[in-house]
Order: structure tokens, then C-alpha cells, then sequence
DNA sequence: GGTTCGATTGACTGGTCAGTCAACCAACCG
DNA sequence: CGGTTGGTTGACTGACCAGTCAATCGAACC
């Protein structure tokens, strides 16, 4: 079907440039041009690819989430502990965030912490995310390596609210973040939801 | 100076009517004249008052945190265990939650998780409590009854991410909330953070 | 009953942009 | 070559809406 493959991917090409004007200006100051400007084609091309300006940001959010979704079904099979695997998840989001920084802050700003305009749509698919993670602290309930007077859906929120906070602190300068900021950032996410703040 | 107020405060008015339509349709898409309607008020007057649709929304954003942290500081002040101290931060939010959720969605939606646009105005204003809220982390930690292992600034991130979450889970009903839920959610807060998941 | 002045009204304008579309081009094919 | 197909171009349009402003209202005061 598709045997000849232009030799560079426009649409790629625009999904790139769109991530990058979306991360700096934000979903809603960006132009249609200014993602046709940065990836150097014309307008109308970006509509020949993508029906509106929505779909743009819709592509580039279900391409990330479903990775993430794997991540998470990933550390549910592969980790032993439930303590492992939450912190296999924190670490995919921190990697995540450390190795495409721009592409992290517009599924986070754009899609996942704006539910009220844009996210909306994809609440079904966040929704998935915050019931996968409860599923993992409701095993280790049951398993009796964690407690049970915590609702596993309370858990889950607290956990990933904390993890988008923190990205949310790096992509607003709100805390540093370098290499061992990241490494640290992990161990911490995991320490704190696990053990808490009080010493044991 | 205002001797003569007029029967009613069409400001309010307009303010209020400001919290309604927001919350329903999202900063973004509300017009001007939805805000004049809703308030039951021409659409000049609202430029009477405000001298953009913006500055509507900063002003429902700064009345409401400013006394958020004023709450902070009292609690800091009031209580004597940092627990107590973070019990109170969360009781407050979450309270504040219960007494108005549409002004507080519009707080949370529209300028909190809004960083890139419209809360980055308000970054500093919102920066001072996370601050506060490591200031209190710190302090617990001199004292011995927190652990000091664990950056304040980080742990300020978890907690104040972990209560917008569920805030943000409420709003968008992908948890459920009723009143025990709310009491519960201030117990589990603290628990959580102060104590961890893992059994003592 | 006239004057003043702030509150109130709502029609209008200017600018912005998402999305359309007709034309252009280049590769391949018979 | 002439023709077909599909990627590519960018000028144009129609809708939308924030903000302006000149006109009106009405209360208080002289």
C-alpha cells in the first residue's frame, strides 16, 4: 500500500514543529501558521494532514498516552512489589519528562491538567491511567504490603497528582531540575507515598 | 468617600455571574456578553467595572487566595504538631471546595493548572504557597517530627499536587463526593503524606 | 425644574484566525 | 509526450468577539 514513502515526513515534520510552538506559546496562542512557519510548510498542508488544529494536539496526546499506558500495564506484569511497580511508573513519567521536556509539558498543560477545555475528550483515556495505578495499590492491599484503610482510587490520585506536580514545578521553574533532580525526584515519589513523612 | 452605595453591587453581581459562567464553560469560551447576561447587566458595564474579561478572572483568582494564604498562615500559627498544620491546610481547601466548588474549579482550571496562560500572571502569588507549605515541612523536620531526608520543596509539591487532584477529581466527577467523602479525603490526606501506604 | 455626574446601555468596529479551495507541481505510467 | 494522481501552495473568506463610545438614565442637590 504505501510503497513509495516520501523521502521526509511532513506529517511527522508537523507534529514536531507543533510541539514545540504549543510549548512555548500554549495551545491557544498558537496560530495554525505559526505550527505551518516552524515546520517549515505551507498552511494548507497542516489540514491536509489534519482535519483542524484540534486533531494536532489530539494526535500528540494519544501518541504519548498510550505509551504511558503501556508503561504502566509494563511495571504491573514485570515488578515484583507493588512498591516497585509505583516506582516504575514514576520513573517512566520522570524519564519521560527528562528525555522529550517540551512534548511532557503540553500533554501536561494542554491536555491532562486543562479537563475543563481541551482534555475533555480525553478524559476516558486520564481516567484509565488513575484506575490502572489504583489497581496496583489494591493488589498490594491485598497482598498485605500496604494498608488498607486507604481507598486505592484516594491512593492513585495522590500519587499522580504529586507526579504532575512535580513535572509541573520543573516546566514552570518552580523547583531545579537537573540529572539528580530527576534521579532524586524518583526515589522521593516513591519514598513518600510508601513510608510518608513521619519517621518509622 | 462611598456615601452612597447603590442598592445593589452590580461589581458582585458581575463577579458572580463571572464564577457561574466560568465554571460551565471554561474561561476560553465565555463572551464577554455570556458574563453581562448571566449577571442580568448591559455588556458595557461590565467594562464599567473590569477593564478586560481578564481582569475578571484575576480578581476571583486573588480574593480567593488570598485568603488561602491567609488560612496557610494561621494554621502554621494555630496548630502545634506540623500534622495538625498540614491537617488544616488540607481541611481548608477542601472546605472551600464543599462552600463554593464553582468558584473554586474556576480557580483550580482556569489559573492553578493554567500555568502556561493565564496563571502565569499569578506564578509568584502561587509559588508563595508552596513555600509556605515547605516552611512548615521544614520546620517539622527540625523538630523531629518529620524526617529529613526528604526535600521540603518536594514534599510541599506532593501535597499541595496530591489535594488539587483529588480537587481536580471531584470537578470532573471521576471520584465520588459527598459529604463523608470530603471528610474522608482531609483524613486520607494527611494520613497519606504524614504516615505513607506502607503498614507501621 | 434645571444642572451635574456617575451609572448604565447596546450598537458598532477593527482585528484576528480557522478552515477552504483552486491552482500548481512533480513523479510515474502508458 | 499527454494524462493521472496526490502532495503542496498560499490567498482568501466568513465568523467571531473583545473592547470602544456616544447616548441615555436617574439620583441628588441647588
Amino acid at each position: 500500500m504505501a510503497s513509495k514513502a516520501p523521502p521526509i515526513d511532513k506529517r511527522r515534520q508537523i507534529l514536531d514543529a507543533a510541539i514545540r510552538v504549543f510549548a512555548r506559546q500554549g495551545f491557544h496562542s498558537t496560530r495554525v501558521s505559526d505550527i505551518a512557519d516552524e515546520a517549515g510548510v505551507a498552511y494548507g498542508l497542516v489540514y491536509h494532514y489534519f482535519s483542524s488544529k484540534d486533531e494536532v494536539l489530539n494526535e500528540l496526546f494519544s501518541e504519548r498516552w498510550s505509551l504511558l499506558m503501556a508503561a504502566i500495564e509494563e511495571a504491573d506484569r514485570g515488578a515484583d512489589s507493588p512498591r516497585e511497580k509505583l516506582g516504575a511508573v514514576a520513573g517512566f513519567i520522570v524519564e519521560s519528562y527528562r528525555h522529550d521536556p517540551e512534548l511532557m509539558k503540553v500533554i501536561i498543560v494542554e491536555v491532562t491538567r486543562a479537563a475543563n477545555s481541551f482534555g475533555r475528550t480525553h478524559l476516558p483515556e486520564i481516567r484509565r491511567a488513575y484506575e490502572s495505578i489504583a489497581r496496583i495499590v489494591e493488589e498490594g492491599q491485598k497482598s498485605g504490603e500496604f494498608r488498607s484503610d486507604i481507598d486505592p482510587a484516594f491512593a492513585s490520585m495522590s500519587f499522580y497528582g504529586a507526579i504532575e506536580q512535580l513535572l509541573s514545578g520543573w516546566i514552570f521553574d518552580l523547583i531545579p531540575a537537573s540529572d539528580t533532580d530527576y534521579e532524586q525526584a524518583k526515589e522521593f515519589l516513591v519514598t513518600t507515598i510508601c513510608e510518608g513523612l513521619e519517621p518509622r
